[in-house]
RNA sequence: GGUGGGUUUCCCGAGCGGUCAAAGGGGCCAGACUGUAAAUCUGGUGGCUUAGCCUUCGCAGGUUCGAAUCCUGCACCCACCA
């Protein structure tokens, strides 16, 4: 068997496991069942959950069966851990909605179909859902003395904040420790993976699987995802980055990983790719010697938005890329313009404004959105940052006519260096 | 309850009754440099039909030719005293 804990160590995503001694050589020995959870807070996943999605990937690659869970249920609940207020609860619809949308998702990461080892996704709506309020209390409640579970910091946090915690929240890890439980009864599960967040869950379901069946669990934590700067991955100004492309367009998903400082391409590379230990290890010394050649980042970007929106969102988003930041924009179609910045904001203009004089360019500017007023969007082209079609506008008089389209109806401004919007004329 | 201090443009913070759209810093925007980075440097940063006009300095009034600056009342914050 591959030596799935050397690999997991070597790409730095172990933080913490319950066993260090033992579990190496455990997961040498045969195929084993573990899971990771999930939680159906938002209709899609984003960079948050991939770290657990690689690791059930890589474990499935080493020939071990991943169960993704689901927490239909417990998302009906809400984790305290790692959170400083109450959750909101969400309804039961919303909840089935994201649960099925996050399903569709997991499937590019993880092998569902075939093989002794194919994975496995369930939902722990179906086992929690039944049991009634007092079976719960008997069976489940009675093996959780309530001192121990204060001393876990996700509740000690919160009991010493002025958020406090509720009934329901505090209950929470009761249902995640079932849920181990319940794996390892239903489909043999031995070993819960999760972020280091997570650790205090996972030990009370250990601890429970202990209690009931006298059985040993496992369970392994990951690093969290944070920059090198301490701040959250995964964050843009606009929110979290999602792996729907509805969400987060391939575009604006593969400019997240070229941007990536160069400080966090190595960890990057070795939690996000499947790229081997040789070719990372040429990466990293690419980044040492040459680092203006980011070659590191162009990998990461291509290799990760392969994964997650396929060879088509990939080409999309370079294509995207070479565009934008290329030399001007000029015989395009509205169709190819479309596709290129569809992340951009676009505001539809009458063609008339276009005829005679023309419009004027700070009228553009304001219009498109790209300026506040028209004294800003005038200092914008007096500091040379305002941009039609990617060549730079040289006097705030300048007024546009049919002839300054990019394609058939679209004008492309762009304010500094990223920037753009998009003005369509249709008639 | 008493006394004193405060409330300024996105934030912090200066501000003699006229030369205050209001110093300085931060942030933000643009430019240069560069690696679509960091750091650095330069310029900008209320609005408009821009030699001018309009709105802004806790709120409401008042004094004055003229107030962010003075007076009165109100609201909120802070400090000390009881």
């Amino acid at each position: 068997m591959h030596d799935i804990h050397h690999e997991l160590r070597w790409r730095g995503l172990i933080h913490q496991t319950t066993d260090d001694d033992k579990l190496p050589g455990w997961l040498q020995e045969k195929s084993r069942t573990l899971y990771a959870g999930f939680d159906p807070t938002a209709d899609s996943l984003h960079v948050g959950h991939l770290v657990a999605l690689m690791i059930l990937r890589r474990f499935q690659q080493a020939g071990h069966r991943p169960i993704a869970v689901v927490g239909g249920a417990t998302g009906m609940i809400g984790d305290p851990s790692g959170k400083s207020a109450e959750r909101n609860l969400l309804s039961l619809d919303l909840l089935q909605h994201n649960v099925d949308c996050m399903q569709q998702q997991m499937r590019r990461f993880l092998n569902f179909d075939s093989g002794p080892n194919a994975a496995l996704l369930v939902n722990n709506y179906d086992w929690l859902n039944p049991f009634s309020f007092l079976d719960f209390l008997r069976d489940i409640g009675k093996n959780f003395p309530v001192n121990v579970m204060l001393t876990k910091d996700s509740v000690k946090s919160r009991l010493g904040s002025d958020a406090g915690l509720s009934y329901t929240e505090f209950s929470y890890m009761l249902l995640q420790a079932f849920d181990f439980v319940h794996l390892n009864r239903a489909h043999s599960c031995e070993l819960q993976v999760g972020g280091s967040d997570q650790w205090g869950n996972i030990t009370a379901g250990i601890d429970l699987g202990r209690r009931m069946h006298g059985v040993q669990l496992y369970g392994m934590t990951t690093p969290l995802l944070t920059k090198s700067d301490g701040s959250k991955m995964g964050k843009t100004e606009s929110g979290a980055l999602w792996l729907s492309p509805e969400k987060t367009s391939p575009y604006q998903f593969y400019q997240y990983w070229i941007n990536v400082d160069d400080a966090d391409a190595g960890k990057c590379l070795r939690y996000f790719t499947d790229l081997s230990h040789e070719e990372i290890g040429v990466l990293d010394e690419q980044r040492q010697s040459s680092p203006e050649k980011r070659e590191s980042q162009r990998r990461l970007a291509e290799e990760i938005t392969k994964l997650v929106h396929g060879d088509s969102g990939l080409a999309k988003a370079q294509r995207a890329t070479a565009i934008l930041f290329g030399a001007e924009i000029d015989k395009l179609s509205d169709a190819e313009l479309g596709e290129i910045f569809a992340d951009v904001p676009s505001q539809q203009l009458g063609r008339e404004t276009l005829g005679g004089e023309g419009l004027s360019i700070i009228e553009a500017l304001v219009k498109s959105g790209l300026a506040k007023s028209n004294g800003e969007a005038r200092r914008t082209v007096d500091q040379g940052g305002a941009y039609i079609n990617n060549r730079r506008v040289t006097s705030a008089e300048q007024r546009l006519t049919a002839a300054d389209l990019a394609s058939e109806t679209v004008l492309v401004l762009r304010s500094g260096k990223k920037k753009y919007a998009l003005l369509k004329f249709a008639s």
